[in-house]
DNA sequence: GAAGGCCTGGAA
DNA sequence: TTCCAGGCCTTC
């Protein structure tokens, strides 16, 4: 659920609260959700300054002096939240770094662990599962955008999923990205235009943006960094308002299954 | 390229 | 009680 606007709304957040501050003791409270195992936080961590935080697609890092650095994906109902005190319950809270200037914990909470932290070592690899994600829209130009998609046979929606093609896009942003295109979720991308490809950007740009201006949407469990909601669920036009009025021409708005996912559109003014 | 599994909370 | 939500990985 959090997508490219949600993460990095977090990531700069973290930038003003986070950058220059040192964590003085870390408790991970479920193994699994911290990966490698065994891997060395407490030494790692403690009593070094986070230099830098970082967004790349979905994930984000925190660096810290001498190159550590922790990756979290927060998956569907991640979230990483700084807290005053100790959190009231720590039901679901998977890792939790106390703040050394004593003003608090960030903790790392996921329902559903579909979320991972991951450790690399300073000079290390990237962790595996970062390898492979593609830049994210703003980091690439129409063209190189439409020439990712361009020839393939699987379904527009699909592939606007795919992180390794283009990263940041989730179902909510997808959905609402073709809705502004005007491209019916099911078309097959060798069957649209380049133009239309490169249109797409465009419009997924611009509500990237938006939703970024607004702090993204809160759907669920997605929180800012002090637990405040994001406001651009407001805004979506499609995405869960199936059999609702398209804000274009009225028509009811249709869910239908698109590689397993639901997918929400507008039957009239997505044609294409 | 499609489908299943992971996982839990909330809705039907 | 069953089903559904979905990012990402694995398997077919």
């Amino acid at each position: 659920m959090p997508e490219l606007p949600e993460i990095e709304t977090l990531a700069r957040q973290f930038r003003d609260r986070l950058q220059g501050t040192s964590f003085s003791g870390v408790q991970v409270l479920r193994a699994s959700m911290v990966r490698p195992s065994g891997a060395p936080l407490q030494e790692s961590i403690c009593g070094r300054r986070v230099q830098d935080i970082a967004r790349t697609g979905k994930f984000f890092a925190m660096t810290f002096e001498g190159g550590h650095r922790l990756w979290f994906h927060l998956g569907m109902s991640g979230q990483v939240v700084v807290s005053a005190g100790r959190p009231r319950g720590i039901s679901h809270i998977h890792l939790l770094l106390e703040l050394s200037d004593g003003k608090g914990v960030l903790y790392y909470r996921d329902p559903r662990r579909f979320g991972k932290v991951l450790f690399q070592p300073a000079g290390g690899p990237l962790p595996v599962s970062l390898r492979r994600v593609a830049p994210d829209p703003f980091q690439m130009s129409a063209a190189e955008f439409a020439d990712r998609y361009r020839g393939r046979k699987a379904r527009i929606k699909s592939l606007l999923l795919d992180q390794h093609l283009v990263s940041g896009l989730g179902n909510i942003y997808a959905d609402e990205s073709l809705f502004r295109a005007g491209i019916d979720p099911r078309k097959r991308a060798n069957r649209l235009k380049r133009e239309r490809l490169e249109g797409l950007h465009g419009r997924v740009c611009e509500l990237l943006k938006e939703a970024l201006t607004l702090g993204g949407s809160t759907i669920g469990d997605y929180r800012h960094l002090d637990g405040k909601h994001g406001g651009f669920q407001e805004m979506h036009r499609v995405y869960g308002r199936e059999r609702q009025a398209c804000p274009g021409c009225g028509a009811p708005v249709r869910r239908v299954v698109i590689s397993g996912r639901s997918s929400y559109f507008c039957p009239v003014c997505q044609k294409d």
